[in-house]
DNA sequence: CTAGTCACTTGCAATTTGCAAGTTACAGCG
DNA sequence: CGCTGTAACTTGCAAATTGCAAGTGACTAG
Protein backbone atom coordinates (compact mmCIF):
# COMPACT_ATOMS: atom_id res chain seq x y z
CA UNK A 1 0.00 0.00 0.00
CA UNK A 2 1.63 3.30 -1.33
CA UNK A 3 1.55 6.20 1.08
CA UNK A 4 -1.24 8.56 -0.60
CA UNK A 5 0.71 11.35 -2.44
CA UNK A 6 -1.74 14.19 -3.35
CA UNK A 7 1.04 16.35 -3.92
CA UNK A 8 -0.72 17.24 -7.54
CA UNK A 9 2.50 16.18 -9.40
CA UNK A 10 1.28 13.77 -12.29
CA UNK A 11 4.87 12.36 -11.82
CA UNK A 12 4.52 11.38 -7.90
CA UNK A 13 0.88 10.28 -8.73
CA UNK A 14 1.72 7.97 -11.18
CA UNK A 15 4.54 6.71 -8.96
CA UNK A 16 1.60 5.59 -6.45
CA UNK A 17 1.42 2.70 -8.78
CA UNK A 18 4.50 2.48 -10.98
CA UNK A 19 7.36 3.22 -8.16
CA UNK A 20 9.00 -0.29 -7.02
CA UNK A 21 10.69 -2.97 -8.26
CA UNK A 22 8.16 -5.29 -10.45
CA UNK A 23 4.94 -3.28 -11.75
CA UNK A 24 7.05 -2.63 -14.63
CA UNK A 25 8.60 -5.75 -15.57
CA UNK A 26 4.86 -7.18 -15.69
CA UNK A 27 4.13 -4.62 -17.88
CA UNK A 28 7.19 -5.31 -20.13
CA UNK A 29 5.06 -8.10 -20.11
CA UNK A 30 2.04 -7.27 -21.08
CA UNK A 31 3.17 -4.89 -23.65
CA UNK A 32 5.28 -8.10 -25.25
CA UNK A 33 2.54 -10.30 -25.64
CA UNK A 34 2.66 -12.23 -22.26
CA UNK A 35 -0.88 -12.54 -20.35
CA UNK A 36 -1.04 -15.48 -18.19
CA UNK A 37 -0.21 -15.77 -14.41
CA UNK A 38 2.40 -18.47 -15.58
CA UNK A 39 3.88 -16.62 -18.09
CA UNK A 40 4.75 -13.59 -15.90
CA UNK A 41 6.43 -16.47 -13.51
CA UNK A 42 8.80 -17.78 -16.41
CA UNK A 43 10.25 -13.90 -16.86
CA UNK A 44 13.83 -14.15 -15.67
CA UNK A 45 13.72 -11.72 -13.28
CA UNK A 46 11.73 -14.63 -10.52
CA UNK A 47 9.31 -12.45 -9.38
CA UNK A 48 7.91 -14.54 -6.51
CA UNK A 49 3.91 -15.72 -6.74
CA UNK A 50 2.80 -13.67 -4.00
CA UNK A 51 4.06 -10.44 -5.16
CA UNK A 52 2.62 -10.92 -8.45
CA UNK A 53 -0.70 -11.72 -7.21
CA UNK A 54 -0.80 -8.37 -5.74
CA UNK A 55 1.14 -6.16 -8.74
CA UNK A 56 -1.89 -8.05 -10.87
CA UNK A 57 -4.63 -6.83 -8.54
CA UNK A 58 -3.11 -3.35 -8.21
CA UNK A 59 -3.20 -3.00 -11.78
CA UNK A 60 -6.70 -4.36 -12.07
CA UNK A 61 -7.83 -1.88 -9.70
CA UNK A 62 -5.96 1.15 -11.31
CA UNK A 63 -7.79 -0.14 -14.85
CA UNK A 64 -4.74 -1.09 -16.53
CA UNK A 65 -5.42 -4.43 -17.07
CA UNK A 66 -8.51 -6.61 -17.29
CA UNK A 67 -8.83 -10.37 -16.39
CA UNK A 68 -10.57 -12.25 -18.69
CA UNK A 69 -11.56 -16.06 -18.92
CA UNK A 70 -10.11 -17.86 -21.84
CA UNK A 71 -11.17 -21.15 -20.83
CA UNK A 72 -13.89 -22.55 -18.97
CA UNK A 73 -13.28 -25.75 -17.17
CA UNK A 74 -10.91 -25.89 -15.90
CA UNK A 75 -10.96 -22.27 -15.64
CA UNK A 76 -7.93 -20.29 -17.02
CA UNK A 77 -7.45 -16.55 -16.98
CA UNK A 78 -5.93 -14.00 -19.13
CA UNK A 79 -4.77 -10.18 -18.17
CA UNK A 80 -5.59 -7.87 -20.92
CA UNK A 81 -4.02 -4.51 -21.20
CA UNK A 82 -6.59 -1.81 -21.73
CA UNK A 83 -5.70 1.09 -23.83
CA UNK A 84 -4.71 2.96 -20.12
CA UNK A 85 -1.80 -0.06 -19.66
CA UNK A 86 -0.84 0.57 -23.15
CA UNK A 87 -0.15 4.20 -23.00
CA UNK A 88 2.73 3.84 -20.85
CA UNK A 89 4.40 2.19 -23.81
CA UNK A 90 6.04 5.68 -24.86
CA UNK A 91 7.31 5.61 -20.82
CA UNK A 92 8.94 2.35 -21.42
CA UNK A 93 10.34 2.84 -24.54
CA UNK A 94 12.21 5.84 -22.83
CA UNK A 95 13.13 4.04 -20.06
CA UNK A 96 14.56 1.31 -22.51
CA UNK A 97 16.68 3.84 -24.44
CA UNK A 98 18.16 5.05 -21.52
CA UNK A 99 19.06 1.34 -20.03
CA UNK A 100 20.56 0.26 -23.39
CA UNK A 101 22.72 3.01 -23.50
CA UNK A 102 24.05 3.59 -19.75
CA UNK A 103 23.92 0.20 -18.50
CA UNK A 104 26.28 -2.26 -20.13
CA UNK A 105 25.05 -6.07 -21.85
CA UNK A 106 21.71 -4.85 -21.47
CA UNK A 107 19.67 -6.58 -24.43
CA UNK A 108 17.66 -4.68 -27.21
CA UNK A 109 13.94 -5.32 -27.02
CA UNK A 110 12.13 -6.56 -30.62
CA UNK A 111 11.64 -4.04 -32.79
CA UNK A 112 7.64 -3.34 -32.85
CA UNK A 113 8.64 -2.51 -29.16
CA UNK A 114 10.54 0.21 -29.67
CA UNK A 115 8.47 1.29 -32.87
CA UNK A 116 4.88 0.95 -32.43
CA UNK A 117 2.65 3.51 -30.90
CA UNK A 118 0.46 2.02 -27.96
CA UNK A 119 -2.59 1.50 -30.50
CA UNK A 120 -0.54 -0.55 -32.91
CA UNK A 121 0.84 -2.66 -30.10
CA UNK A 122 -2.59 -3.37 -28.73
CA UNK A 123 -3.43 -4.34 -32.29
CA UNK A 124 -0.98 -7.08 -32.20
CA UNK A 125 -1.82 -8.12 -29.15
CA UNK A 126 -4.91 -8.98 -30.39
CA UNK A 127 -4.22 -10.85 -33.92
CA UNK A 128 -1.19 -12.41 -31.84
CA UNK A 129 -3.86 -13.69 -29.21
CA UNK A 130 -6.17 -14.99 -32.21
CA UNK A 131 -3.52 -17.14 -33.40
CA UNK A 132 -2.34 -18.80 -30.37
CA UNK B 1 19.85 -2.21 -1.54
CA UNK B 2 17.89 -4.18 -4.35
CA UNK B 3 18.07 -7.52 -5.77
CA UNK B 4 20.84 -7.84 -8.27
CA UNK B 5 19.01 -8.53 -11.36
CA UNK B 6 21.06 -9.23 -14.57
CA UNK B 7 18.15 -10.59 -16.46
CA UNK B 8 20.16 -8.27 -19.15
CA UNK B 9 16.65 -6.50 -19.55
CA UNK B 10 16.74 -2.90 -19.87
CA UNK B 11 14.09 -1.31 -17.78
CA UNK B 12 14.46 -4.38 -15.09
CA UNK B 13 17.64 -2.80 -15.03
CA UNK B 14 17.29 0.55 -14.64
CA UNK B 15 14.86 -0.53 -12.00
CA UNK B 16 17.22 -1.40 -10.06
CA UNK B 17 18.00 2.36 -9.04
CA UNK B 18 14.99 3.95 -10.31
CA UNK B 19 12.15 1.34 -9.09
CA UNK B 20 11.32 2.79 -5.96
CA UNK B 21 8.78 5.61 -4.97
CA UNK B 22 11.16 8.25 -4.68
CA UNK B 23 14.28 8.03 -7.01
CA UNK B 24 12.22 9.87 -9.34
CA UNK B 25 10.58 12.60 -7.39
CA UNK B 26 14.39 13.43 -6.34
CA UNK B 27 15.48 13.62 -10.35
CA UNK B 28 12.14 15.12 -11.32
CA UNK B 29 13.13 18.08 -8.78
CA UNK B 30 17.09 17.84 -10.14
CA UNK B 31 15.72 18.45 -13.72
CA UNK B 32 13.78 21.48 -12.70
CA UNK B 33 16.47 23.07 -10.72
CA UNK B 34 16.39 21.85 -7.37
CA UNK B 35 20.17 21.34 -6.16
CA UNK B 36 20.05 21.16 -2.71
CA UNK B 37 19.23 18.07 0.32
CA UNK B 38 17.14 21.35 1.73
CA UNK B 39 15.21 22.23 -1.47
CA UNK B 40 14.90 18.31 -2.16
CA UNK B 41 13.25 17.86 1.63
CA UNK B 42 11.01 21.06 1.27
CA UNK B 43 8.91 19.27 -1.87
CA UNK B 44 5.24 18.66 -0.89
CA UNK B 45 5.82 14.79 -1.05
CA UNK B 46 7.82 15.19 1.99
CA UNK B 47 10.54 12.77 2.00
CA UNK B 48 12.22 11.86 4.69
CA UNK B 49 15.84 12.93 5.62
CA UNK B 50 17.30 9.02 5.80
CA UNK B 51 15.57 8.35 2.82
CA UNK B 52 16.99 11.62 0.92
CA UNK B 53 19.90 11.11 1.95
CA UNK B 54 20.30 7.17 0.96
CA UNK B 55 18.63 8.37 -3.08
CA UNK B 56 21.25 10.97 -2.86
CA UNK B 57 24.34 8.98 -2.55
CA UNK B 58 23.10 6.19 -4.69
CA UNK B 59 21.90 8.78 -8.05
CA UNK B 60 26.13 9.75 -7.06
CA UNK B 61 27.31 5.95 -7.34
CA UNK B 62 25.15 5.67 -10.50
CA UNK B 63 26.87 8.42 -11.77
CA UNK B 64 23.48 10.12 -12.04
CA UNK B 65 24.54 13.44 -10.21
CA UNK B 66 27.99 14.98 -9.07
CA UNK B 67 28.36 16.63 -5.35
CA UNK B 68 30.18 20.03 -5.51
CA UNK B 69 30.83 22.40 -2.89
CA UNK B 70 29.30 25.70 -3.82
CA UNK B 71 30.85 27.66 -0.90
CA UNK B 72 33.06 26.40 1.79
CA UNK B 73 32.92 28.04 5.19
CA UNK B 74 30.31 27.27 6.21
CA UNK B 75 30.46 24.32 3.62
CA UNK B 76 27.55 23.85 1.48
CA UNK B 77 26.70 21.78 -0.91
CA UNK B 78 24.49 21.20 -4.31
CA UNK B 79 23.62 18.16 -6.11
CA UNK B 80 24.16 18.65 -10.27
CA UNK B 81 23.21 16.40 -13.11
CA UNK B 82 25.34 14.98 -15.48
CA UNK B 83 24.24 14.22 -18.88
CA UNK B 84 23.46 10.46 -17.37
CA UNK B 85 20.74 11.93 -14.78
CA UNK B 86 19.77 14.31 -17.69
CA UNK B 87 19.11 11.76 -19.83
CA UNK B 88 16.44 10.59 -17.93
CA UNK B 89 14.00 13.24 -19.13
CA UNK B 90 12.20 12.05 -22.09
CA UNK B 91 10.97 8.94 -19.43
CA UNK B 92 9.85 11.65 -17.22
CA UNK B 93 8.43 13.47 -19.74
CA UNK B 94 6.34 10.47 -20.79
CA UNK B 95 5.42 9.16 -17.40
CA UNK B 96 4.52 13.10 -16.82
CA UNK B 97 2.34 13.25 -20.24
CA UNK B 98 0.58 9.85 -18.97
CA UNK B 99 0.04 11.07 -15.37
CA UNK B 100 -1.79 14.45 -17.06
CA UNK B 101 -3.88 12.05 -19.11
CA UNK B 102 -5.19 9.14 -16.49
CA UNK B 103 -4.55 10.78 -12.86
CA UNK B 104 -7.15 13.47 -11.98
CA UNK B 105 -6.42 17.15 -11.18
CA UNK B 106 -2.64 16.75 -11.60
CA UNK B 107 -0.91 19.84 -12.38
CA UNK B 108 0.77 20.65 -15.40
CA UNK B 109 4.67 20.98 -15.58
CA UNK B 110 6.15 24.19 -16.98
CA UNK B 111 6.23 24.33 -20.51
CA UNK B 112 10.46 23.77 -20.82
CA UNK B 113 10.65 20.80 -18.35
CA UNK B 114 8.47 19.14 -21.69
CA UNK B 115 9.92 20.73 -24.41
CA UNK B 116 13.42 20.74 -23.83
CA UNK B 117 15.74 17.96 -24.95
CA UNK B 118 18.17 16.66 -21.76
CA UNK B 119 20.88 19.17 -23.07
CA UNK B 120 18.95 22.14 -23.38
CA UNK B 121 17.41 21.42 -19.94
CA UNK B 122 21.06 20.97 -18.55
CA UNK B 123 22.25 24.21 -20.57
CA UNK B 124 19.01 25.97 -18.96
CA UNK B 125 20.22 24.53 -15.35
CA UNK B 126 23.58 25.77 -15.58
CA UNK B 127 22.24 29.18 -16.98
CA UNK B 128 20.28 29.90 -13.37
CA UNK B 129 22.65 28.58 -10.96
CA UNK B 130 24.83 32.02 -12.79
CA UNK B 131 21.90 33.56 -11.97
CA UNK B 132 21.52 32.60 -8.42
C1' DC C 1 -6.70 -43.59 -8.33
C1' DT C 2 -2.51 -40.94 -9.02
C1' DA C 3 0.28 -37.47 -10.74
C1' DG C 4 0.34 -33.00 -12.85
C1' DT C 5 -1.00 -28.10 -14.02
C1' DC C 6 -2.72 -23.45 -13.12
C1' DA C 7 -3.56 -19.74 -10.24
C1' DC C 8 -3.20 -18.54 -6.36
C1' DT C 9 -2.90 -17.98 -0.64
C1' DT C 10 -0.58 -18.41 3.80
C1' DG C 11 3.19 -18.11 7.19
C1' DC C 12 7.13 -16.16 8.57
C1' DA C 13 11.83 -14.21 8.58
C1' DA C 14 14.48 -10.55 6.64
C1' DT C 15 14.71 -6.15 4.60
C1' DT C 16 13.15 -1.48 3.88
C1' DT C 17 10.53 2.47 5.23
C1' DG C 18 8.94 6.37 7.93
C1' DC C 19 9.16 9.21 11.87
C1' DA C 20 11.47 11.58 15.49
C1' DA C 21 15.39 13.04 17.63
C1' DG C 22 20.23 13.89 17.71
C1' DT C 23 24.80 15.59 15.57
C1' DT C 24 28.42 18.54 13.44
C1' DA C 25 30.02 22.64 11.65
C1' DC C 26 29.64 26.99 11.11
C1' DA C 27 27.33 32.20 11.14
C1' DG C 28 25.22 36.16 13.17
C1' DC C 29 23.66 38.83 17.09
C1' DG C 30 24.07 41.24 21.53
C1' DC D 1 31.59 34.90 24.82
C1' DG D 2 27.16 32.62 24.87
C1' DC D 3 22.95 31.83 22.40
C1' DT D 4 20.01 30.95 18.61
C1' DG D 5 19.77 29.46 13.86
C1' DT D 6 20.73 26.85 9.55
C1' DA D 7 22.43 23.14 6.36
C1' DA D 8 23.20 18.52 5.81
C1' DC D 9 23.11 14.80 7.59
C1' DT D 10 23.04 10.22 11.03
C1' DT D 11 20.91 7.18 14.43
C1' DG D 12 17.30 4.42 16.68
C1' DC D 13 13.35 1.99 16.39
C1' DA D 14 8.56 0.56 15.21
C1' DA D 15 5.78 -0.55 11.29
C1' DA D 16 5.18 -1.96 6.66
C1' DT D 17 6.75 -4.51 2.71
C1' DT D 18 9.34 -8.19 0.55
C1' DG D 19 11.06 -12.76 -0.52
C1' DC D 20 10.99 -17.59 0.06
C1' DA D 21 8.83 -21.92 0.86
C1' DA D 22 5.01 -24.58 1.39
C1' DG D 23 0.17 -25.37 0.95
C1' DT D 24 -4.58 -25.16 -1.45
C1' DG D 25 -8.49 -26.05 -4.75
C1' DA D 26 -10.23 -27.08 -9.08
C1' DC D 27 -9.71 -29.66 -12.63
C1' DT D 28 -7.49 -33.12 -16.38
C1' DA D 29 -5.05 -36.82 -18.39
C1' DG D 30 -3.44 -41.53 -17.96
Amino acid sequence: MPIQDRSGCPIASALELLGDRWTLVVLRDLLTGKRTYKEFLESPEAISTNILADRLRRLDEWGLVERRLYREKPERLAYELTQKGADLLPTLQALCRWGNRYIEDTWRPPTYFMRDSPSELLQRLVRQKRVS
